[in-house]
DNA sequence: CAGCGGTTCATTTTT
DNA sequence: TGAACCGCTG
């Protein structure tokens, strides 16, 4: 009797196939996750391998919490030392954990896109070059594909050569990562290929770990880009145990740099692979699958192979052509009402899947008119809201205050007198004195050309900073949150405003101190550095709610992974899915179309039971309505899976923009009767109730103790993931934590800041 | 220095 | 359609 007795042969073959490179093609819905889990299950439980020799690397911060709980439900206790994260959370890690061997300042700022732009910005002053003339984003690009190609802006200089414009982008590029330096900041790319440069540079470093890692399973290998690559040959070199997992039909990030190559090569860097494909579909109707398969055997640049089923044959797939983008959302709300109500469907079993962000915006509306629950993964991440950014940033300077970016980011959010010029002055002395902005704040009698108000602010902010400085070392992490929103002033420039959407951004730093506080109840050692490292580093498809009962909205990138018995995919369009700029291309080279059908084919491979593609005849683009095309992907799926049909909308009232229902209910609002609101801010945040998240810790405290709801076994509520038990109780007043155990997992929550209720 | 209003420009996809 | 940027005014 053993763990792998759940499994199929192939898949058995797999997970104990356990010395030596192995080579998982794991075909969509093939129970890749299953192998995975139940491989690292087996190494520990049957072959005794300790759990701290394995490293598991995902493609996204939830893909390895959902793994960490499976092998949980298998293991135990075992799996909290096994290292699993995505190679960004690692590399991160790794380069805290040897920053002192790697000869660099462990307390780095990592810089998202924004922090990189403002960065760049900066760069282009010093440079003297206007937007204009160079595109930062162009930029940016470049540098970011120099870098993920491993080229240093020296070997970029040299190589630079005769290419026209290269030199100037040398130059900046040079200048970049010198300022990158200077505010010991790394950026996205940065930690990957840090870590594999310092690793080449310190074979001593590199061997430890080495040697530790018995065991490395890579997620997702389709997707790994030159650095992850290295990265993995590099610790796979010791014990040679590694197995990777991938499909090549499911590559769909070559255009952030990941290689194909990778995988298709794999048993050219590996002789001695031993391969294993999976190859039985267990998601899908037969239909949905041939479907797969007949559009992906359009692609050339594949390793090729068949995914079967023994599922019945199912419903034919919808073709849906509509009028307009907004007859696509109607008739999508009205398909997913009436499929939910037929075949007794959750609306968490229902994905509306899109190629852009972009086209959401009519979904949501529609769903809205209906009444209909959605949440929407992607988009803005919580952690990048404004406010949340700025509070955050706050934070990180007391990290890094050489993070001369963060500190222009809050000196004068929320305002207090301290305007461009006065920075632009203390820039210019910082720079003749090569002092960060945070420095440069000590001598600002030395600063030409300050007057004396200026001068007056600008202390005013260097001793606020200072008194957080002194609160980070006192205070825990949500009460150091709760002091820099008061002390900043921030709570009160919010609390001035008096309107909605500023009661929606104090309800947001509410959930973020809320965040702090779990974050602090989970871990054993919750410092500020790791706390601002994970929530750096997190997408927004890590923080969906799984538990909610409503449609999820996403772009097909998102949805890799996922699966919904109910499916529709919309804009099924040329110029839209394929995207105008994979058309362009494909003018030239036909095999620009490919990643995009490999998109498609991860979109169909989502769907379970149902699925409906949907295109416009004319689609709102830039503002103005304009005639589509329906896409050739739509003519790639066999004609006899397809039940095409067309919608008419009953009378041309589309023209002027939004149109108006058909058949309109009396009762019903037109669209210029409903108040033109914000949709309420994405995913989960928006329910939190303003009176308790603002409510002090130790009010809660002797709350707390006086509550007999909160013991051993009682139901709770939880604002964020919904019902469950409490399993546990540790600590008393302010400081109680409980463990709870809702739907999939158990949380270890602050009592205090967790706005339990009963239930 | 801050806030307003006008203009311009852009849409892939995301760790 | 919108966000984001610029320049003007109070």
């Amino acid at each position: 009797m053993s763990i792998l007795d759940a499994l199929n042969p192939p898949q058995r073959e797999a997970a104990q196939t356990i010395a030596g490179p192995l080579l998982v093609l794991a075909g969509a819905g093939s129970g890749k996750t299953r192998v995975l889990t139940y491989r690292i299950a087996h190494l520990i439980d049957e072959v005794g391998v300790p759990p701290w020799q394995i490293l598991a690397v995902t493609f996204t911060n939830k893909a390895a919490g959902e793994m960490r709980q499976r092998i949980a439900n298998l293991v135990g206790d075992a799996v909290d030392a096994i290292w699993v994260g995505t190679f960004h959370s690692i590399c991160a890690r790794l380069l805290r954990y040897e920053a002192e061997a790697f000869g660099m300042d462990a307390n780095f700022s990592i810089y998202d896109e924004s922090d990189r732009r403002s960065l760049l910005r900066r760069v282009f002053e010093q440079l003297n070059i206007s937007e204009q003339e160079l595109a930062p984003r162009a930029v940016i690009g470049q540098i970011s594909r120099a870098k993920n190609a491993m080229i240093d802006p020296y070997r970029f200089v040299q190589e630079s050569g005769n290419a026209p414009g290269k030199e100037q982008i040398a130059e900046i590029y040079t200048a970049y990562e010198a300022a990158l330096r200077q505010n010991n900041a790394l950026d996205f790319d940065d930690l990957l290929v840090e870590v594999v440069r310092q690793f080449q540079q310190h074979e001593e470093v590199l061997a430890k770990y080495q040697q530790r890692f018995h065991y490395l399973l890579i997620d997702e290998y389709q997707d790994t880009n030159r650095p992850q690559y290295l990265l993995t040959k590099q610790l796979a070199a010791g014990h040679r145990n590694i197995c990777c997992v991938g499909d090549d039909d499911q590559s769909i990030y070559q255009f952030r740099g990941a290689d194909l190559r990778n995988i298709l090569d794999f048993e050219r860097d590996y002789p001695d692979t031993a391969t294993v494909r999976l190859e039985q579909n267990y998601r899908s109707t037969a239909r949905i699958l041939e479907a797969a398969n007949a559009v992906i055997e359009n692609n050339r640049d594949r390793k090729g192979k068949n995914l079967w089923t023994e599922s019945a044959s199912g419903e034919l797939i919808g073709l849906i052509e509509c009028d307009t983008d907004r007859a696509e959302a109607r008739f999508v709300v009205e398909t997913l009402k009436r499929q939910a109500r037929e075949n007794n469907l959750s609306l968490r079993d229902i994905a509306l899947l899109y190629r852009t962000n972009a086209q959401s915006r009519t979904f949501e509306e529609e769903l809205q008119r209906a009444g209909i629950n959605y949440a929407i993964v992607g988009g803005i991440r919580f952690y990048d809201r404004k406010e949340i950014k700025d509070l955050l940033t706050y934070l990180r300077l007391l990290i890094n205050p050489a993070d001369d970016v963060g500190l222009r980011r809050i000196i004068n959010e929320p305002k207090r007198g301290i305007g461009d010029a006065s920075v632009q002055r203390l820039q210019v002395y910082a720079d003749q004195h090569s002092l960060s902005l945070f420095a440069a704040l000590d001598h600002l009698d030395e600063v030409p050309n300050l007057n004396a108000r200026a001068v007056k602010h600008l202390q005013a902010f260097r001793d606020l900073m200072h008194q957080l400085l002194a609160a980070h070392n006192e205070l825990d992490l949500p009460t150091l949150g709760e002091e820099v929103y008061e002390r900043s002033g921030y709570r009160q420039m919010l609390a001035d405003e008096r309107s909605p959407e500023a009661e929606t951004r104090e309800q947001n730093i509410g959930q973020l101190v809320a965040d702090m506080a779990e974050f602090a109840a989970d871990h054993d050692e919750p410092t500020l550095t790791t706390f601002l490292e994970e929530k750096s580093l997190m997408t927004s498809g890590d923080e969906a709610e799984e538990n909610a009962e409503a449609v999820t909205l996403m772009t097909l990138h998102s949805a890799k992974g996922l699966e919904f018995p109910l499916v529709f995919i919309g804009g099924m369009e040329e110029n839209l899915f394929p995207t105008s700029r994979a058309v362009d291309e494909a003018q030239e080279n036909p095999q620009a179309i490919e990643e995009e059908r490999r998109l498609f084919y991860v979109g169909i491979t989502r769907a379970q039971q149902l699925l409906y593609l949907t295109y416009a005849c004319q689609r709102y683009t830039y503002g103005s309505l304009r005639e589509t095309e329906i896409s050739r992907f739509a003519g790639e799926v066999p004609s006899e899976l397809v039940d095409m049909q067309r919608i008419e909308s009953a009378s041309a009232n589309h023209s002027r923009g939004r149109s108006t229902p058909r058949n309109r209910p009396a009762f019903a609002p037109s669209d210029s009767e409903i108040p033109k609101k914000k949709p309420p801010p994405q995913g989960v945040h928006y329910e939190m109730d303003a009176d308790i998240s603002t409510q002090q810790s130790n009010e809660f405290a002797d709350f707390v103790d006086q509550e007999d709801f909160l013991t051993v076994d009682r139901w709770v509520m939880h604002p964020q993931w919904g019902r469950g038990q409490i399993v546990k109780r540790e600590g008393s007043g302010s400081s109680t934590k409980l463990h709870i155990r809702f739907k999939s997992t158990v949380k270890k929550v602050m009592v205090a800041y967790a706005q339990l209720e009963p239930a």
